[in-house]
DNA sequence: GATGAATGAGGATTCATTCAT
DNA sequence: TATGAATGAATCCTCATTCAT
């Protein structure tokens, strides 16, 4: 096994990105300080340069794995055919899915998002978001043209509608509370008994 | 004119606090530095001190009064009486109201609200949102016990999805879309056609 | 008098570039640290950011100073005439003059030199040295053509030659001692009895 | 043979030594890294400390082992007698001998020497220094006696003169310009047609 | 010998806030 | 009231060096 020397040093970085992934969620991205990751860590600070060239890749890393696996996901989805509202239905889990795995990465995207598409250097989150807004308001128009799905509704809308109220749901929610059924019911079906 | 005098003090205070709001939603609280804020106010860093105690007044005061508001005018569909479907609609379109008013109080409170939470000198703003999303929930639950709400659908998590969903639509929206009926309509109805 | 307030402002600013000018050529720029500016300027470390962006400008400020005044009176050097011996012996005057009032630039210049060109921030300061080398080239190749100088001397070598002769000479120099002429006798008529 | 283990040990810390002078001749020795040097050397950062006891004695090895060669070969120039103008062709001849085999030494001498001197640790060098610039005052000092060289300059001036003169020469030079023999005639005859 | 993770003091810089004028 | 210079703690990051393996 050639893995037997890097397997500590993959171990520890891991180690100290979930670190910085709960806190980051707990307090924020900008109100955590790298001292507070390392002694969450139990590392001094400047250890931590070992695996992260700054405190920017480390939120980079959590935030682009988090849409990686969304974006394989739900192209996954939309690949697999089906009509809209099947194809919705599975977007919405896989949504949830990634969003439980993924808890911290939700809850920094949503409330950092804005702050983050400023700075240049996370340019390529903005890209990859706006790849999946389009994959989403894609499958909701071809729903209006087959008349599966409502025409009078802005894609665009539900789209943003759906994603925050996910993420949102990420912060309280406990798994298998059927929240994710839960949700597609109400964006399908409505709220009226 | 006994406010020949205040009305300056008052005046400025309230450009200064607009001023902030601006910046706050445009960048971020954090972001925004008290001295963008008095650059952009035409004043220097240390008279911004004359109007309020400290950065955190500002952003305090620029969400309680839209807090404020919020409440007051749920108060007033609450106390109009109605059923359930004709109560939430009414919410929606106050909520939409609020929000295009107090659109970067919306978005400030969006993005800094957990962060806001964990600091003892914002506890009211929590308190507030409490009572809010209390007065959401009964309203919610009495549709449920007439059957004109679904019984399935948690309140609360109904109440997020439209909170955070309205913050959400208010960063992109134009005034006079007619988001809100749409947003109430999709809540009450689905997107299914 | 409108300067009555700006002038401590500007008198201040003139004193913590004085220290810094000072610790730099006596320590070398990167040996020299912010506080250790403030600490012989009598102010805090954060302080100096009221005057100065960055310990980059601080010696950017200092440099282009000496630069700029060299230019000047290279250039007037130049355009009063004269033939390239006369005209040499007015650069190496002027050369001396300068570099005895910006003594600490001149040092400075010469031991950070290789490392600033290094710098894109500094870019513009190679470009001005690259000027003040083809003003003395040009002259002496003027004296080339015309006889009065040796053809068989590189003038780039005699530049450099000239030019860090000037600064070495700047660390251990007393005015008054008629180094210049010592010098421009040196240049022109070697050391030969 | 008794070293065929310690000669990969020589032959591996020469190589450091070799790629350390070329980093801090063409990057400077303080904005060189010890990281710098390893990766360049192909060994862990760590490894080093096999080798040198620090980054100083990477340095001062090199300057050293500079300083070493000239003085032997500046001695023996003196030692071989002949008159002043004779021996300062050969000390210059010396110089540039030296400097192009120890090019990097020379540049790193060259930028560093100030702050070097600074450091007890470095006293030797200045000692070295010194030993060298006695050697050469006292061949000018000799000239002007005999009436070789001209009474009327210093020879103090003329010696660092000549030695950031060719510092700065090492920096541009291509071997075989002839860049000595100019720079002598210069010296000797100055720049006069 | 070689490794490379860990150290920790120290660097430049930021910024909400204060206060003498 | 208004100013704006001054504060100083806090932030992210660097890097020569050590040491257990």
């Amino acid at each position: 096994m050639r893995n037997r020397e890097k397997a500590p040093y993959h171990a520890r970085r891991e180690a100290v990105l979930a670190v910085a992934r709960d806190l980051f969620a707990e307090r924020g991205y900008r109100a955590t300080t790298v001292r507070d990751i390392a002694d969450a860590s139990g590392v001094l600070s400047g250890s931590l340069y070992h695996y992260f060239d700054s405190k920017e890749t480390l939120i980079d890393e959590m935030l682009s794995s988090y849409l990686d696996e969304l974006t394989i996901a739900y192209r996954n989805v939309v690949a697999q055919g089906g009509d809209a509202p099947a194809t919705l239905a599975r977007l919405v889990a896989a949504a949830f899915a990634a969003v439980e795995k993924h808890r911290a990465a939700g809850l920094v995207l949503h409330s950092e998002r804005h702050h983050l598409a400023r700075l240049p250097r996370f340019a390529h989150l903005v890209e990859r978001e706006e790849e999946i807004e389009h994959l989403w308001s894609t499958v909701i128009e071809r729903g209006k043209t087959t008349g599966q799905l409502r025409p009078d509704i802005d894609e665009h809308m539900t789209y943003r509608f759906v994603r925050d109220g996910i993420c949102a749901a990420a912060r309280w929610s406990r798994p298998a509370t059927g929240l994710a059924e839960q949700f597609l019911s109400l964006l399908l079906d409505g709220l009226r008994g």
